[in-house]
DNA sequence: TCGTCTTTTCAAAAATTCTTGAAACTTCAG
DNA sequence: CTGAAGTTTCAAGAATTTTTGAAAAGACGA
Protein backbone atom coordinates (compact mmCIF):
# COMPACT_ATOMS: atom_id res chain seq x y z
CA UNK A 1 0.00 0.00 0.00
CA UNK A 2 1.22 3.80 -0.84
CA UNK A 3 3.90 2.35 -2.85
CA UNK A 4 3.84 5.85 -4.74
CA UNK A 5 3.91 7.65 -1.90
CA UNK A 6 6.97 5.58 -0.33
CA UNK A 7 8.66 5.71 -3.26
CA UNK A 8 8.71 9.26 -4.24
CA UNK A 9 9.01 10.07 -0.53
CA UNK A 10 12.28 7.65 -0.73
CA UNK A 11 13.53 9.54 -3.71
CA UNK A 12 12.62 12.84 -2.36
CA UNK A 13 14.48 12.28 0.71
CA UNK A 14 17.62 10.41 -1.61
CA UNK A 15 17.50 13.89 -3.21
CA UNK A 16 17.71 16.54 -0.28
CA UNK A 17 21.14 14.31 0.57
CA UNK A 18 22.20 14.82 -2.44
CA UNK A 19 21.72 18.44 -2.21
CA UNK A 20 23.28 18.64 0.91
CA UNK A 21 26.61 20.02 0.18
CA UNK A 22 25.27 22.58 -1.82
CA UNK A 23 23.22 24.00 1.14
CA UNK A 24 26.09 23.56 3.01
CA UNK A 25 24.92 21.33 5.19
CA UNK A 26 24.86 17.17 6.08
CA UNK A 27 23.56 14.95 3.91
CA UNK A 28 21.81 12.82 6.90
CA UNK A 29 20.79 16.38 8.33
CA UNK A 30 19.09 17.32 4.78
CA UNK A 31 17.76 13.49 4.57
CA UNK A 32 15.88 14.39 8.37
CA UNK A 33 13.68 17.85 7.16
CA UNK A 34 12.86 16.37 4.02
CA UNK A 35 11.29 13.45 5.38
CA UNK A 36 9.76 15.59 8.09
CA UNK A 37 8.41 17.81 5.01
CA UNK A 38 7.02 14.56 3.28
CA UNK A 39 4.77 13.65 6.27
CA UNK A 40 1.68 15.23 7.87
CA UNK A 41 2.69 14.54 11.35
CA UNK A 42 5.84 15.55 13.64
CA UNK A 43 7.93 13.11 14.41
CA UNK A 44 10.18 12.24 17.48
CA UNK A 45 13.29 11.08 17.56
CA UNK A 46 12.66 7.03 17.51
CA UNK A 47 10.66 7.88 14.37
CA UNK A 48 12.85 9.91 12.49
CA UNK A 49 15.28 6.76 13.63
CA UNK A 50 13.40 3.90 12.01
CA UNK A 51 11.82 6.22 9.08
CA UNK A 52 15.64 6.49 8.21
CA UNK A 53 17.67 4.52 9.69
CA UNK A 54 19.82 6.43 11.79
CA UNK A 55 21.32 5.92 14.96
CA UNK A 56 19.68 8.24 17.70
CA UNK A 57 23.20 10.15 18.38
CA UNK A 58 22.67 11.26 14.54
CA UNK A 59 19.14 12.07 14.75
CA UNK A 60 19.89 14.18 17.76
CA UNK A 61 23.20 15.58 15.57
CA UNK A 62 21.21 16.46 12.86
CA UNK A 63 18.17 17.79 14.79
CA UNK A 64 20.07 20.39 16.65
CA UNK A 65 21.59 21.31 13.34
CA UNK A 66 18.08 21.72 11.88
CA UNK A 67 16.93 23.69 15.12
CA UNK A 68 19.89 25.80 14.39
CA UNK A 69 19.21 26.68 11.21
CA UNK A 70 15.40 27.38 11.87
CA UNK A 71 14.35 24.93 9.90
CA UNK A 72 12.56 22.62 12.57
CA UNK A 73 10.52 23.48 15.42
CA UNK A 74 10.04 21.26 18.75
CA UNK A 75 7.13 21.02 20.20
CA UNK A 76 6.62 19.39 23.55
CA UNK A 77 3.85 16.92 24.10
CA UNK A 78 1.86 17.89 27.78
CA UNK A 79 2.19 15.26 30.18
CA UNK A 80 5.83 13.78 28.73
CA UNK A 81 8.98 14.83 28.12
CA UNK A 82 9.16 13.63 24.43
CA UNK A 83 9.83 16.03 21.76
CA UNK A 84 8.18 16.24 18.75
CA UNK A 85 9.56 18.09 15.72
CA UNK A 86 7.43 20.05 13.02
CA UNK A 87 9.60 21.00 9.95
CA UNK A 88 9.42 24.51 8.60
CA UNK A 89 7.37 24.46 5.42
CA UNK A 90 7.29 27.92 3.88
CA UNK A 91 10.43 27.06 1.74
CA UNK A 92 11.19 30.92 0.40
CA UNK A 93 11.43 31.34 4.59
CA UNK A 94 13.75 28.21 4.89
CA UNK A 95 15.69 29.64 2.28
CA UNK A 96 16.41 33.02 3.38
CA UNK A 97 17.45 31.32 6.67
CA UNK A 98 19.85 29.37 5.18
CA UNK A 99 21.43 32.02 3.21
CA UNK A 100 21.11 34.42 5.86
CA UNK A 101 23.15 32.06 8.36
CA UNK A 102 25.72 31.18 5.18
CA UNK A 103 25.99 34.83 4.48
CA UNK A 104 27.28 35.45 8.28
CA UNK A 105 29.02 32.49 8.55
CA UNK A 106 30.82 32.64 5.38
CA UNK A 107 30.29 35.37 3.39
CA UNK A 108 30.72 38.23 5.55
CA UNK A 109 34.09 37.09 7.27
CA UNK A 110 35.07 36.66 3.46
CA UNK A 111 34.30 40.38 2.69
CA UNK A 112 36.80 41.64 5.76
CA UNK A 113 39.43 40.06 5.05
CA UNK A 114 39.42 41.26 1.43
CA UNK A 115 39.17 44.92 2.95
CA UNK A 116 42.25 44.38 5.24
CA UNK A 117 44.14 42.97 1.93
CA UNK A 118 43.81 46.07 -0.28
CA UNK A 119 45.81 48.51 1.68
CA UNK A 120 48.62 45.77 2.62
CA UNK A 121 48.84 45.39 -0.97
CA UNK A 122 48.52 49.33 -1.58
CA UNK A 123 52.29 50.05 -0.33
CA UNK A 124 54.10 47.20 -3.16
CA UNK A 125 54.13 48.71 -6.50
CA UNK A 126 55.55 45.34 -8.26
CA UNK A 127 54.39 44.59 -11.47
CA UNK A 128 52.66 41.59 -9.68
CA UNK A 129 51.43 43.27 -6.85
CA UNK A 130 49.89 46.49 -9.24
CA UNK A 131 47.80 43.94 -11.47
CA UNK A 132 46.59 41.83 -8.04
CA UNK A 133 45.65 44.50 -6.45
CA UNK A 134 43.71 46.17 -8.97
CA UNK A 135 41.90 42.87 -9.46
CA UNK A 136 41.59 42.66 -5.83
CA UNK A 137 39.62 45.89 -6.14
CA UNK A 138 37.33 44.99 -8.91
CA UNK A 139 36.48 42.04 -6.54
CA UNK A 140 36.04 44.16 -3.73
CA UNK A 141 33.36 46.15 -6.12
CA UNK A 142 31.45 43.33 -7.30
CA UNK A 143 31.51 42.01 -3.89
CA UNK A 144 29.87 45.15 -2.40
CA UNK A 145 27.27 45.12 -5.27
CA UNK A 146 26.46 40.99 -4.39
CA UNK A 147 26.22 41.70 -0.77
CA UNK A 148 23.34 44.45 -1.50
CA UNK A 149 21.88 41.88 -3.60
CA UNK A 150 22.11 39.38 -0.49
CA UNK A 151 20.82 41.96 1.99
CA UNK A 152 17.84 42.78 -0.65
CA UNK A 153 16.65 38.98 -1.10
CA UNK A 154 16.97 38.71 2.92
CA UNK A 155 14.79 40.97 3.44
CA UNK A 156 12.11 39.93 1.50
CA UNK A 157 12.69 41.32 -2.07
CA UNK A 158 14.53 39.38 -5.59
CA UNK A 159 12.53 35.78 -5.74
CA UNK A 160 9.57 37.50 -4.49
CA UNK A 161 9.41 40.62 -5.83
CA UNK A 162 11.22 40.64 -9.03
CA UNK A 163 10.70 37.18 -9.50
CA UNK A 164 7.44 37.24 -10.46
CA UNK A 165 7.90 40.49 -12.17
CA UNK A 166 10.56 38.42 -14.75
CA UNK A 167 8.07 35.53 -14.67
CA UNK A 168 5.40 38.45 -15.86
CA UNK A 169 7.72 39.43 -18.50
CA UNK A 170 7.65 36.35 -19.71
CA UNK A 171 11.12 34.60 -19.72
CA UNK A 172 11.43 32.45 -23.24
CA UNK A 173 12.35 28.84 -23.01
CA UNK A 174 10.31 27.99 -19.76
CA UNK A 175 6.64 26.42 -20.73
CA UNK A 176 4.36 28.85 -18.68
CA UNK A 177 1.50 27.61 -17.12
CA UNK A 178 3.10 24.05 -15.83
CA UNK A 179 3.76 24.15 -11.86
CA UNK A 180 2.34 28.43 -11.18
CA UNK A 181 0.94 26.74 -8.28
CA UNK A 182 0.95 29.67 -6.51
CA UNK A 183 -0.68 28.83 -3.46
CA UNK A 184 1.32 30.55 -0.11
CA UNK A 185 -1.60 30.07 1.71
CA UNK A 186 -0.02 28.66 4.61
CA UNK A 187 1.95 31.55 4.92
CA UNK A 188 1.96 32.51 8.68
CA UNK B 1 60.75 41.48 -0.17
CA UNK B 2 57.53 41.72 -1.42
CA UNK B 3 56.83 40.13 1.81
CA UNK B 4 53.37 42.09 2.00
CA UNK B 5 52.70 40.52 -1.60
CA UNK B 6 53.81 37.36 -0.95
CA UNK B 7 51.34 36.99 2.49
CA UNK B 8 48.52 38.40 0.58
CA UNK B 9 48.44 36.61 -2.05
CA UNK B 10 49.04 32.96 0.47
CA UNK B 11 46.14 34.20 2.01
CA UNK B 12 43.85 34.98 -1.05
CA UNK B 13 45.13 31.31 -2.13
CA UNK B 14 44.12 29.60 1.03
CA UNK B 15 40.89 31.58 1.03
CA UNK B 16 39.49 30.55 -2.37
CA UNK B 17 40.74 26.70 -1.46
CA UNK B 18 38.29 27.24 1.84
CA UNK B 19 35.34 28.83 -0.13
CA UNK B 20 35.82 25.55 -3.18
CA UNK B 21 33.03 23.20 -1.69
CA UNK B 22 30.50 26.40 -1.52
CA UNK B 23 31.30 26.89 -6.24
CA UNK B 24 31.29 23.32 -6.19
CA UNK B 25 34.63 22.75 -7.22
CA UNK B 26 37.77 21.26 -5.74
CA UNK B 27 40.33 23.08 -3.03
CA UNK B 28 43.02 22.31 -5.10
CA UNK B 29 41.45 23.53 -8.65
CA UNK B 30 40.35 27.34 -6.90
CA UNK B 31 43.78 27.47 -5.61
CA UNK B 32 45.15 26.98 -8.75
CA UNK B 33 42.79 29.67 -10.42
CA UNK B 34 43.31 32.23 -7.61
CA UNK B 35 47.01 31.99 -7.79
CA UNK B 36 46.82 32.66 -11.46
CA UNK B 37 45.00 35.85 -10.54
CA UNK B 38 47.60 36.83 -8.10
CA UNK B 39 50.10 37.22 -10.97
CA UNK B 40 50.73 39.35 -13.64
CA UNK B 41 52.31 36.86 -16.05
CA UNK B 42 50.28 33.59 -17.39
CA UNK B 43 52.40 30.91 -15.85
CA UNK B 44 53.02 26.89 -17.20
CA UNK B 45 52.83 23.74 -15.59
CA UNK B 46 55.97 23.43 -13.50
CA UNK B 47 56.00 27.86 -12.40
CA UNK B 48 52.01 26.28 -11.01
CA UNK B 49 53.55 23.13 -9.49
CA UNK B 50 56.66 25.06 -8.07
CA UNK B 51 54.33 28.23 -6.75
CA UNK B 52 51.72 26.00 -5.07
CA UNK B 53 54.02 22.63 -3.84
CA UNK B 54 51.74 20.44 -5.84
CA UNK B 55 52.30 17.46 -8.07
CA UNK B 56 52.44 17.82 -11.85
CA UNK B 57 48.94 15.58 -11.79
CA UNK B 58 47.44 17.55 -9.57
CA UNK B 59 48.21 20.94 -11.40
CA UNK B 60 47.38 18.92 -14.84
CA UNK B 61 43.88 17.93 -13.19
CA UNK B 62 43.07 21.39 -12.01
CA UNK B 63 43.66 23.10 -15.38
CA UNK B 64 41.45 20.88 -17.14
CA UNK B 65 39.03 21.35 -14.58
CA UNK B 66 39.18 25.17 -14.75
CA UNK B 67 39.13 25.19 -18.49
CA UNK B 68 36.23 23.14 -18.47
CA UNK B 69 34.37 25.75 -16.56
CA UNK B 70 35.67 28.79 -18.26
CA UNK B 71 38.08 30.10 -16.07
CA UNK B 72 41.46 29.55 -17.94
CA UNK B 73 42.95 30.15 -21.23
CA UNK B 74 45.67 27.59 -22.56
CA UNK B 75 47.95 30.18 -24.51
CA UNK B 76 50.53 28.57 -27.03
CA UNK B 77 53.81 29.93 -26.91
CA UNK B 78 55.25 30.36 -30.78
CA UNK B 79 58.45 28.02 -30.59
CA UNK B 80 57.70 25.63 -27.98
CA UNK B 81 54.88 23.34 -26.74
CA UNK B 82 54.92 24.63 -23.61
CA UNK B 83 50.84 25.91 -22.79
CA UNK B 84 50.81 28.93 -20.22
CA UNK B 85 47.64 30.02 -18.50
CA UNK B 86 45.94 33.07 -18.63
CA UNK B 87 42.91 33.07 -16.38
CA UNK B 88 39.72 34.47 -16.72
CA UNK B 89 39.42 38.36 -14.82
CA UNK B 90 35.82 39.50 -15.15
CA UNK B 91 34.90 38.32 -12.36
CA UNK B 92 31.48 38.36 -13.43
CA UNK B 93 31.62 36.29 -16.23
CA UNK B 94 33.52 33.38 -13.80
CA UNK B 95 30.23 33.55 -11.93
CA UNK B 96 27.94 33.63 -14.59
CA UNK B 97 29.86 31.05 -15.99
CA UNK B 98 29.72 28.95 -12.78
CA UNK B 99 26.51 29.51 -11.88
CA UNK B 100 25.45 28.22 -15.93
CA UNK B 101 27.42 25.32 -15.69
CA UNK B 102 25.92 23.78 -11.76
CA UNK B 103 22.71 24.57 -12.81
CA UNK B 104 23.09 22.82 -16.25
CA UNK B 105 24.64 20.18 -14.13
CA UNK B 106 22.66 20.14 -10.42
CA UNK B 107 19.62 22.52 -10.74
CA UNK B 108 17.97 21.17 -14.33
CA UNK B 109 17.81 17.01 -13.35
CA UNK B 110 16.34 18.76 -9.69
CA UNK B 111 13.35 20.89 -11.55
CA UNK B 112 12.66 17.56 -13.99
CA UNK B 113 12.35 15.14 -11.20
CA UNK B 114 10.12 17.73 -9.34
CA UNK B 115 7.93 17.70 -12.32
CA UNK B 116 7.87 14.00 -12.21
CA UNK B 117 7.30 13.41 -8.41
CA UNK B 118 4.31 15.50 -8.47
CA UNK B 119 1.41 12.94 -11.34
CA UNK B 120 2.69 10.30 -9.27
CA UNK B 121 1.62 11.39 -6.20
CA UNK B 122 -1.79 12.42 -7.49
CA UNK B 123 -2.91 9.38 -7.43
CA UNK B 124 -2.58 8.89 -3.71
CA UNK B 125 -5.00 10.33 -1.40
CA UNK B 126 -3.59 9.95 2.41
CA UNK B 127 -3.54 12.15 4.19
CA UNK B 128 0.55 12.39 4.22
CA UNK B 129 0.00 12.20 0.66
CA UNK B 130 -1.70 15.42 0.38
CA UNK B 131 0.18 17.47 2.81
CA UNK B 132 3.35 15.90 1.03
CA UNK B 133 1.85 17.40 -2.61
CA UNK B 134 0.50 20.26 -1.35
CA UNK B 135 4.39 21.12 0.14
CA UNK B 136 6.04 19.86 -3.17
CA UNK B 137 3.78 22.06 -5.63
CA UNK B 138 4.63 25.37 -3.45
CA UNK B 139 8.32 24.17 -3.61
CA UNK B 140 7.74 23.28 -7.71
CA UNK B 141 6.01 26.91 -7.62
CA UNK B 142 9.13 28.50 -5.87
CA UNK B 143 11.57 26.48 -8.10
CA UNK B 144 9.88 27.90 -11.18
CA UNK B 145 10.17 31.66 -9.99
CA UNK B 146 13.87 30.74 -8.30
CA UNK B 147 14.71 29.47 -12.63
CA UNK B 148 13.43 32.96 -13.97
CA UNK B 149 15.41 34.79 -11.51
CA UNK B 150 18.66 31.96 -12.37
CA UNK B 151 17.76 32.46 -16.33
CA UNK B 152 17.92 36.42 -16.12
CA UNK B 153 21.03 36.56 -14.34
CA UNK B 154 22.80 34.50 -16.78
CA UNK B 155 21.47 36.55 -19.38
CA UNK B 156 23.43 39.34 -17.55
CA UNK B 157 21.06 40.94 -15.46
CA UNK B 158 20.94 41.19 -11.58
CA UNK B 159 24.20 41.63 -9.89
CA UNK B 160 24.58 44.48 -12.76
CA UNK B 161 21.43 45.94 -13.10
CA UNK B 162 19.28 45.49 -10.06
CA UNK B 163 22.35 45.27 -7.77
CA UNK B 164 23.61 48.58 -8.99
CA UNK B 165 19.65 50.32 -8.13
CA UNK B 166 19.76 48.81 -5.03
CA UNK B 167 23.05 50.35 -4.08
CA UNK B 168 21.64 53.75 -5.28
CA UNK B 169 18.20 53.40 -3.16
CA UNK B 170 20.87 53.08 -0.23
CA UNK B 171 20.70 49.58 1.19
CA UNK B 172 20.44 50.53 5.21
CA UNK B 173 22.76 48.22 7.60
CA UNK B 174 25.87 48.75 6.30
CA UNK B 175 27.93 51.67 7.16
CA UNK B 176 28.74 53.58 3.65
CA UNK B 177 31.90 54.88 2.70
CA UNK B 178 33.71 52.20 3.37
CA UNK B 179 34.07 50.18 0.60
CA UNK B 180 32.10 51.66 -1.36
CA UNK B 181 34.50 51.22 -4.69
CA UNK B 182 31.48 51.34 -7.49
CA UNK B 183 34.42 52.52 -9.26
CA UNK B 184 33.11 50.06 -12.39
CA UNK B 185 35.27 50.95 -14.97
CA UNK B 186 36.14 47.88 -16.33
CA UNK B 187 32.45 47.01 -16.19
CA UNK B 188 32.99 44.96 -19.72
C1' DT C 1 60.32 8.83 -38.43
C1' DC C 2 62.67 9.63 -34.21
C1' DG C 3 63.61 11.55 -29.78
C1' DT C 4 62.40 14.69 -26.47
C1' DC C 5 59.43 17.49 -23.93
C1' DT C 6 54.90 17.85 -22.00
C1' DT C 7 50.37 16.47 -20.65
C1' DT C 8 47.01 13.10 -19.20
C1' DT C 9 45.44 9.10 -16.86
C1' DC C 10 44.23 6.26 -13.01
C1' DA C 11 44.88 3.22 -9.16
C1' DA C 12 46.51 3.70 -4.64
C1' DA C 13 47.28 6.60 -0.56
C1' DA C 14 46.15 10.52 2.18
C1' DA C 15 43.04 13.64 4.03
C1' DT C 16 38.73 15.00 5.14
C1' DT C 17 34.09 14.50 6.44
C1' DC C 18 30.24 11.80 8.18
C1' DT C 19 28.17 8.38 11.18
C1' DT C 20 27.86 5.59 15.02
C1' DG C 21 26.92 4.03 19.74
C1' DA C 22 27.85 3.90 24.35
C1' DA C 23 28.35 6.85 28.26
C1' DA C 24 27.30 11.18 30.49
C1' DC C 25 24.05 14.46 31.21
C1' DT C 26 19.23 16.62 31.75
C1' DT C 27 14.66 16.84 32.79
C1' DC C 28 10.51 15.94 34.87
C1' DA C 29 6.60 12.86 36.82
C1' DG C 30 5.87 10.47 40.88
C1' DC D 1 14.34 13.25 46.07
C1' DT D 2 14.53 9.47 42.97
C1' DG D 3 14.52 7.06 38.83
C1' DA D 4 13.15 6.50 34.29
C1' DA D 5 12.70 8.71 29.82
C1' DG D 6 14.96 11.31 26.78
C1' DT D 7 18.88 14.03 24.84
C1' DT D 8 23.61 15.30 23.94
C1' DT D 9 28.42 14.47 23.53
C1' DC D 10 32.53 12.70 21.56
C1' DA D 11 36.07 9.50 20.27
C1' DA D 12 36.50 5.76 17.18
C1' DG D 13 35.29 3.79 12.80
C1' DA D 14 33.34 4.18 7.95
C1' DA D 15 32.72 6.32 3.90
C1' DT D 16 33.73 9.66 0.74
C1' DT D 17 36.53 12.87 -1.55
C1' DT D 18 41.03 14.64 -2.87
C1' DT D 19 45.77 14.20 -4.06
C1' DT D 20 49.61 11.87 -5.65
C1' DG D 21 53.12 9.84 -8.73
C1' DA D 22 54.58 6.85 -12.02
C1' DA D 23 53.50 5.14 -16.38
C1' DA D 24 51.26 5.82 -20.83
C1' DA D 25 49.98 8.80 -24.38
C1' DG D 26 50.45 12.82 -27.17
C1' DA D 27 52.72 16.65 -29.78
C1' DC D 28 56.19 18.89 -32.08
C1' DG D 29 60.72 20.12 -34.14
C1' DA D 30 64.45 18.21 -36.45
Amino acid sequence: MSSDLDAVRHEFVQLWGAMAPFWGISPTTARVYSWLLSRAATADTDEIMHGLELSRGAVSMACRELRDWGLIFPEKEPGSRRVTYRPATDLEKVIRSIVQTRKRREWDPIVERLREWLPQLAREDSPDALIFRERLESMAALVARADAVIESFLKGGLVGRIGLKILANGTPGKRPGSTDTTSTKENR
